[in-house]
DNA sequence: TTCAGTGCAAAAACTTTGCAGGAGG
DNA sequence: CCTCCTGCAAAGTTTTTGCACTGAA
């Protein structure tokens, strides 16, 4: 049985659509990152692949995850650590980060706010928006959730 | 006729609370920091520094920028290109940007309405904020503004 | 005098690029 | 058969670290 059904099909319409080839590492890539129930960074992605001996390589991965963010079946997400976390957007509703910086925990919430503020400020700055970011940075009150603090990483 | 001299009085007074020692490299960083209008790395900044004939290492750029942000004469900025851009955060209120994608330009802009949703969501989720980032990306509507499009960069 | 701070260079972390060979259309 | 894609390794970019020396307190 396949794995991302829903998602393979999009990304196999969206490859035909831009005239991008059909490969089987451009899957096998797509197969491991919806594998992650959160964000991970495409190096992080790499490393896991080789140790379950996939043969893709670095500019394989970097490539393909580019392209899934085109089709948006992935989304790119900085959280101020210099470098590009990633996560599944196929058929997620939007949201923004909150970020623990004692522990690193990340929790997801929706505002319907943001996105009107993101529009009014356009507006009146003469601004065509194609998205935008927000993460709240802070320090979580309950002490349990900050128990990540020694998970290593 | 010294060049700063709040933002250095600020800055001693914060070396000296902090138990830090007040070394003329850290203040020559601040100088070179405070003489950017805009947005700057601090590996930009290194470089000019050296292109200046400062002898100041990288280690002391990255290690005083970091003490500039504590007292809060700088503030770290992130816009999605895997760097960390710094700016002067002395004497200047609350502000976000909004990036253009095509052409760099990064413009600032205020609203009352954001730090209230950050308050809102951290109340909601019981988390204490420290702090937010947020950026709207997309496309100057006026095609003058995106000359900067050849500028090098 | 003492040890935090410094310069230097090397390493680290993440990402991009060049090239030769291989496979999708 | 063409050329896009791939693997590999090297290089690029930004940031961090180790070490011996220096200078602020």
């Amino acid at each position: 049985m396949e794995k991302h059904p829903k998602a393979k099909e999009e990304f196999t319409g969206f490859l035909r659509q831009q005239k991008h080839r059909i490969t089987p590492e451009r899957f096998e890539v797509l197969d491991f990152a919806l594998d992650y129930d959160d964000h991970f960074g495409a190096d992080e992605l790499y490393i896991k692949m080789k140790m379950n001996k996939s043969n893709v390589s670095r500019a394989t991965v970097y490539n393909t995850l580019e392209l899934l963010t085109q089709c948006e079946i992935l989304a790119k997400r900085h959280f101020g650590d210099n470098k590009t976390h990633y996560e599944a957007s196929f058929n997620r509703k939007n949201h923004d980060h909150l970020i623990c910086t004692t522990c690193g925990h990340i929790t997801e919430f929706r505002s319907e706010k943001i996105q009107k503020i993101v529009d009014e400020i356009s507006t009146e700055l003469g601004f065509t928006p194609s998205g935008y970011s927000f993460n709240i940075f802070g320090f979580c009150k309950d002490k349990n959730h900050c128990s990540h603090f020694d998970d290593n990483g």
